[in-house]
DNA sequence: ATTTAGCACTCAATATGTTCGAGTGCTAAT
DNA sequence: ATTAGCACTCGAACATATTGAGTGCTAAAT
């Protein structure tokens, strides 16, 4: 559909767009670009691909600025010329276990790292699934009307929550009941759950009503698709010449405090194993229209973990995808830095 | 040393000023506050209020605008003011312990509500002081060389930190471990570190050393004046005619993005027990001059905790004073909510 | 001895006009 | 098919009034 050419120059006005942020004229890409056409053969081409959807004039004497539709193709170009070899291992998610400081401390880390690489946003999500392994619960009496609800998943990831104990359940039975949960331990919270509540109704029963209350609430940590996320380094954004107006920047930060909305836009998007990029409009959330987010995912039984960095449309694409790229590789290491480190004491 | 005049012309010129943000010129004055005089005189009054160091003009033609010395004035007038009835017990903290989402939870809604009520930026902090006493310690195997160290504070504090161990200790060992150090639950961590120390030498001779490193890691966790901030919807901040200049949004942006230097700035006046207003300049932080921070702190045995609001130097310091008055008198009434809170079941 | 009206003066903010140059589309020559 | 040339457009940048809110000072009024 395009010509060999109308890419050439296509790719070279995104190129040139994303370094500058100025609208791009013929006489820029006739030098700088395409050294061999004279400005005048390219503004033809432009005329055409403006035809086409690809670019825009911000007004009538002005140079050319990529749509949408352009930094697609841009992205796409770029992605399949990835070095195959840079493809991180696809379910790098049992890696993150390993970690030193556990899943939340390693993602932590990641969304730094991806912060100061791509020198926009980075971010880092675990959306805790049905599935999820159980390490351990504890129930720990803070004082006569309430206590803490405890829960450490498979990989470290700890939830705790204090709840309201209306009626008076003596730490032993608390004690009792922790034990046998434990015994558990390593199961589906789904299987658990099961056998727990057999066991209230059964043995329990003048206390079956505070317990049922309790098990509301494990349910709420387990089964909420509850996702946690990282987000580092937003003082990147003032830096980017698109934010120096406050407009836009609000409009980028009223989402990212609003951890929900983030989470929405990324679950829809979690779904395939390589590195997919999310466009201005084509995420939906009309906040985000001057925003993309470049993403990866991955998921193992439990929990689903998800990379990524959020930046402006006109976005150093490259960069951000091998920042993502090289965070990808790490943790594919991280095994082989632990076998490293029993010999580094501190 | 100020005439009753010349301390209500300067107060109207601190008033109006917070108002409008534009610098107050006489006629203003003589229109909206002091009706019975004339312009000139009050221009008078300026000069002289001017020449004391109450007033700044930003250009010659300019009406005034008030420095930091008509604001503590501005300031100390008001908190006189302040309702006695008003003023909440002293210490607030022990309530706080009370709340159905422990002290993490109280705090976070207390920010929340101060950010609210305030529309600025709430903050709330507890610094763990060393005398914080204990409620439950866990070592919980992660993977053949990794464990979760668990701390539990009076009141509901969760801490918990991965740490390597290089050496295999068996779960037994771990939980014998635990189980001797809970049952000096209730004790000062400074008590149970000298025991445990002894124990350690004593019993467990040949895994001496990775105990000494988790007994390190405690004390990262215990010792470090570890202060846990919440700051609430900073997205308040863009509405401040006063940032909507980027530059001065990204200096106190940069501040409270660094937890540090923000604790570091409290922590220095957290000592008295009313409300305490630090004034731009007066915070001797440069990024915060332009910044006015109002604090009230509560200490208890084992922790300090303080409530605060930070904005615009030019802030409604009665609207933040009568804020945070709010959420001190809601907070001293915690305990009876939880007496309510018992017939109220979900 | 205050207070106030009046006047000349200052200066930021706003509006208005001018120039400049990068960029386009079109046409005619290559 | 390509390109040089030309007329035209329009934003950005700069220079130049215009306006109005505000001051300080002085002299008259209270």
């Amino acid at each position: 559909m395009l010509t060999e050419r109308q890419l050439e120059v296509l790719l070279s006005v995104v190129h040139e767009f994303i370094e500058s942020g100025e609208h791009v004229g013929s006489r820029t890409l006739s030098k700088r670009y395409l050294t061999g056409r004279s400005a005048a053969t390219i503004r033809n081409e432009m005329a055409d691909l403006e035809e086409m959807g690809y670019l825009v004039q911000p007004h009538a004497s002005a140079g050319r600025v990529p749509t949408t539709r352009a930094y697609r193709l841009f992205v796409d170009t770029v992605l399949q010329r990835r070095q195959p070899g840079d493809r991180a291992s696809v379910a790098w998610v049992d890696n993150l276990k390993a970690h030193r400081n556990g899943v939340e401390g390693a993602l932590t880390s990641a969304s730094e790292l991806l912060s100061q690489l791509s020198s926009y946003v980075g971010m880092a999500a675990v959306t805790q699934l049905k599935q999820a392994r159980l390490t351990k619960i504890d129930f720990i009496r803070v004082d006569t009307s309430h206590f803490l609800l405890l829960v450490i998943l498979e990989g470290g990831v700890v939830h705790h929550r204090v709840v309201n104990m209306p009626c008076d359940l003596s730490q032993e039975i608390l004690e009792d009941l922790a034990r046998r949960i434990n015994t558990l331990s390593g199961h589906q919270w789904g299987e658990v759950r099961a056998i727990l509540q057999n066991y209230i109704m059964q043995e329990l029963g003048k206390y079956a009503d505070s317990c049922r209350k309790a098990l509301c609430e494990l349910d709420a940590i387990l089964e909420g698709e509850r996702t946690i996320l990282f987000t580092g380094a937003l003082s990147n954004l003032l830096d980017v010449p698109d934010f120096q107006d406050i407009g836009r920047f609000r409009a980028l930060f009223s989402i990212l405090e609003q951890e929900q909305e983030l989470a929405k836009l990324i679950r829809n998007y979690g779904v395939s194993d390589g590195i997919e990029v999310i466009i201005g409009e084509e995420n939906n959330v009309p906040e985000l229209d001057n925003c993309s987010v470049v993403l990866s995912s991955s998921s193992s039984e439990g929990q689903q973990t998800i990379l990524g960095v959020i930046g402006p449309k006109r976005m150093n694409y490259e960069k951000v995808i091998s920042a993502l790229d090289r965070v990808l590789r790490d943790i594919a290491n991280i095994s082989e830095d632990i076998r490293g480190e029993r010999h580094d004491v501190r």
